[in-house]
DNA sequence: CCTCATCAATCTGCATGCATAATTATGACT
DNA sequence: AGTCATAATTATGCATGCAGATTGATGAGG
């Protein structure tokens, strides 16, 4: 049913988002079509798709590269990711039922256990299924679309993130804040928690890249 | 040096968000080609990124048409509108500087000369510029960038909106508001001055719409 | 008269070919 | 030897062709 150029699409993307395809990265039609044995014509619609999801820069007669932007392009990304996640949490905190709550603090359960066990792959999967929870949460489909999207579109620059445990020890406190502050229905907390709780990754990747100095700069324009 | 799926591309995104091609039209690639005078191939790439910028629907193996969202998925749009204008404004009263703000008057007052001679179209291009200048005014190029878009893609639905007089003068009066909040760097008032703006657009009606759910897709499309 | 099945016309998705621009390799000149 | 100019190689953008799916049109049956 899926379409040639979906799953081309779509198994680039994963081996975007988990670093096979390190940011840089020149994918050139020719070399895709003959690796997927198809012609170049899915390969193009499936390069096309990637580069409106923000994942991949098409220049016009300068082929496809995987995006490699700027520090301060990411964390301008990360700076909207926060305010989106901000505004789940709060949109969350008002029209929240029974229901989502119970599925939010089973995922925040998740995410400990995974934690404790050091399971890292299924701390991450937790994680998104917990932030997930939130963007649904907000009771607006489109936000909770452009949220994952964006999320998704981070995934490559967050995956060094919680190497360090205290900060995971510290990310799992805040979980713990924003399902309380939504649960108390206060939209104004929920919002500052999560906003700050997002915020604090942006600076972490600052801090993070700074160790490799302005090896990290090289732009993608 | 644009390539002729850019130029198709953006030829039909004007006449998408200028109405001539209403929501639901059905785009058929043999057609498009043979009025632009090219093949189909180029037709498809404009017709992909349209779809990636969320103008148009792209359902596998059975075309393209205009977008023809549910009036409970328009309402979602405007709300995430809302909050992304908000956020733009209190960034922009939090960094904006003299020279923004002298900018920000200028198109305020471009909006109400406009507005008073009558002329639509001319207060469509000044309303865009003074949302515009807030959208930069936030020190975030991504925010900007998403913001545009979203405003772009709104358009074809706000169009029909400014039509009555009595909301295009408290618009004008709300304008005022933002551009004094962001001024003096309050930047509570701004963010909330500019949400309630937009939220009217999309006639608040998340929170009613967001009880029933599901009910919301009664998809015209 | 309306509903459903069958068939023709049309459109979409992919493969292939070609011209042009960009990239790389090579050689001449300072 | 280093730098610049030139030529060969390669990739990109578009055109064209074909198989399969979809749409609608036509005719049979209730």
């Amino acid at each position: 049913m899926a379409s040639v150029a979906d799953d081309i699409s779509e198994r680039l993307e994963t081996e975007i988002v988990e670093g096979l395809l390190p940011p840089g990265t020149r994918l050139e039609e020719p070399a895709l079509a003959e690796r997927f044995g198809v012609s170049r014509t899915p390969v193009r619609e499936a390069l096309q798709r990637l580069s409106a999801s923000g994942l991949v820069e098409l220049k016009p007669r300068r082929g496809t590269r995987v995006l490699n932007p700027s520090i301060g392009r990411i964390v301008e990304m990360f700076e909207v990711m926060a305010e989106l996640e901000a505004v789940c949490a709060r949109l969350c905190a008002r029209r929240a039922d029974a229901e989502l709550i119970r599925t939010l603090k089973a995922w925040l359960m998740s995410c400990e256990t995974t934690a404790a066990a050091q399971d890292v792959s299924a701390y991450y999967e937790a994680n998104r299924q917990f932030h997930h929870t939130i963007y649904r949460g907000s009771g607006n489909g489109f936000l909770a679309e452009q949220a994952e999207a964006l999320h998704l579109r981070l995934t490559p620059f967050r995956r060094q993130q919680l190497r360090v445990p205290r900060r995971l020890r510290q990310s799992l406190a805040e979980h713990t804040q924003v399902v309380a502050a939504i649960e108390a229905g206060d939209e104004a907390a929920a919002e500052s928690v999560q906003r700050d709780h997002i915020l604090i990754q942006g600076e972490r990747f600052g801090d993070f890249l700074s160790q490799f100095g302005a090896a990290a700069q090289a732009d993608a324009g």
